[in-house]
DNA sequence: GACTCGTGGCA
DNA sequence: TTGCCAAGAGT
C-alpha cells in the first residue's frame, strides 16, 4: 500500500465538519468529546458535550461535581459507567498529575475508562503525539483499502490494522490524520455497504474498490438474539408528587431512578397487593399500556400502571416522593422509561 | 474470548 | 416494523 496521507490530509481540511470540540482542543476537551462519542453518534453527542464542558470546565469541576448531577448531565446519552469512569479519573489527574491530563500514552491509557482508542485520541489529538486511534471507522476504512475480510471484531484483526495504520501515520501530524481517517468513515467510506467512493480521496489506492468488494467489507460475525424480559412499571402519584426508586449500584443504568419496576407481567391485583405492602393504599388504578425497550443485549417487554394515592408513608432508603419540577431538574430517569415519562410528569392519566 | 453496558437514526 | 450499529471499555 502507497502511503495517502496527503491525498487524505488534503481532502480533510476541505471537508471536515465544525464541531464544538474542534474549536479548542485541548487535551480535557478530547477527552470529554471521546468518551462521549464511543458507540455514540455525533450528532446525540454534541447537545450534552456543550452542556458537559460548559458546566465542568475543568478536571478539578469534573472531580468535585455531586455525582447525581453527573448522572443528569448524562441522562439520555447511555453507557453510564462512562460517566463513572470520568469522575474517577478526574479524580486521579487532580491528585497524581496537577490536575491537567498527562502528556504520556500509558498514564492516558491506565485511567478508568480510557482505552486503546480513546488513549490514542487523546494523546495525538489533544497533545500531539505520534500514535495511531483505530475506532469503527478506521477498521472498516482499512478492511476496505485493503480489500481485507478479516472478523474486525478480533484482537488480531485490530493489531493488524493498528500496524497498517502506523505504516501511514504521519509524525508530524498525527492528530489531523487519526481525525482525517474517521472524518472519511463518517462521511465517504460509509457503513452498511454504502461507501461512496466517487467523493472519496483514496479511491485510486483502494483495493476494496479495485475488487469491487468494498461494499461487504467489514465482515463481522453474525449477533446473538436478545432475551426478553416481561416488567411491571407502576408510576405511583401522590400528594408529594410521583414515586421514584434509585436503582443499584451496579450493573444496568446503574443508580438512576425510575418509577416502581417489578419482574414479570403482574395482574392488577397483583400490583395492588404490592401497593398495599408498601403502605400505598390504591385510590385509583389504570392501565398505562404496554412499552418495548431495546438494549443492546436484552429487551424489556414492559406493561404500565398508573396508581393514585392519598397516603404518602415514609418511603425506604433508595425512595423519593418528586414534584414533576424536581423529577425534571434533579432525577436522571434514563430513556428506556420514556413511554411513561409523561403519567411521570403528571401531564397524562389524571383523569379520576 | 465472551459477555455486559444505552440510545436513537435510518434503510 | 425490524434490524443494524455508531469516534469502545470493563470484567
Amino acid at each position: 500500500m502507497q502511503r495517502f496521507s496527503d491525498a487524505l490530509l488534503d481532502w480533510f481540511y476541505e471537508n471536515r465538519r465544525l464541531l464544538p470540540f474542534r474549536q479548542e482542543p485541548t487535551p480535557y476537551h478530547i477527552w470529554i468529546s471521546e468518551i462521549m462519542l464511543q458507540q455514540t453518534r455525533m450528532t446525540a453527542a454534541v447537545p450534552y458535550y456543550e452542556r458537559f464542558v460548559a458546566e465542568l470546565p475543568d478536571p478539578a469541576a469534573l472531580a468535585a461535581c455531586d455525582p447525581d448531577r453527573l448522572r443528569k448531565l448524562w441522562q439520555g446519552l447511555g453507557y453510564y459507567s462512562r460517566a463513572a469512569n470520568l469522575q474517577k479519573a478526574a479524580r486521579v489527574i487532580c491528585e497524581q498529575y496537577g490536575g491537567e491530563l498527562p502528556a504520556d500514552y500509558d498514564a492516558l491509557r491506565a485511567l478508568p475508562g480510557i482505552g486503546d482508542y480513546t488513549a490514542g485520541a487523546i494523546a495525538s489529538i489533544g497533545f500531539g503525539m505520534a500514535v495511531p486511534a483505530v475506532d469503527g471507522n478506521v477498521l472498516r476504512v482499512f478492511a476496505r483499502l485493503y480489500d481485507d475480510d478479516s472478523d474486525v471484531t478480533r484482537p488480531e484483526t485490530k493489531r493488524l490494522f493498528t500496524e497498517r495504520v502506523c505504516e501511514q501515520l504521519p509524525a508530524d501530524n498525527p492528530g489531523d490524520f487519526n481525525q482525517a481517517l474517521m472524518e472519511l468513515g463518517a462521511l465517504v467510506c460509509l457503513p452498511n455497504g454504502a461507501p461512496l467512493c466517487k467523493r472519496c480521496p483514496l479511491a485510486a489506492v483502494c483495493l476494496g474498490r479495485a475488487s469491487g468488494r468494498a461494499a461487504s467489507l467489514p465482515v463481522k460475525p453474525a449477533k446473538k438474539p436478545r432475551p426478553e424480559l416481561p416488567l411491571t412499571v407502576v408510576v405511583v402519584r401522590g400528594p408529594q408528587g410521583v414515586l421514584l426508586q434509585k436503582r443499584p449500584d451496579k450493573g444496568l443504568l446503574a443508580r438512576l431512578w425510575q418509577p416502581l419496576l417489578l419482574e414479570g407481567r403482574l395482574s392488577a391485583d397483583q400490583v395492588r397487593a404490592v401497593l398495599d405492602g408498601m403502605g400505598l393504599p390504591v385510590r385509583g388504578l389504570s392501565l398505562l399500556g404496554p412499552a418495548k425497550h431495546v438494549f443492546t443485549h436484552k429487551v424489556w417487554q414492559m406493561e404500565g400502571w398508573l396508581a393514585e394515592t392519598d397516603a404518602s408513608p415514609a418511603l425506604p432508603g433508595n425512595c423519593v416522593w418528586a414534584m414533576p419540577e424536581e423529577l425534571a431538574a434533579d432525577y436522571s430517569v434514563p430513556s428506556a422509561f420514556a413511554a411513561y415519562l409523561p403519567a411521570m410528569e403528571g401531564k397524562a392519566g389524571a383523569a379520576r
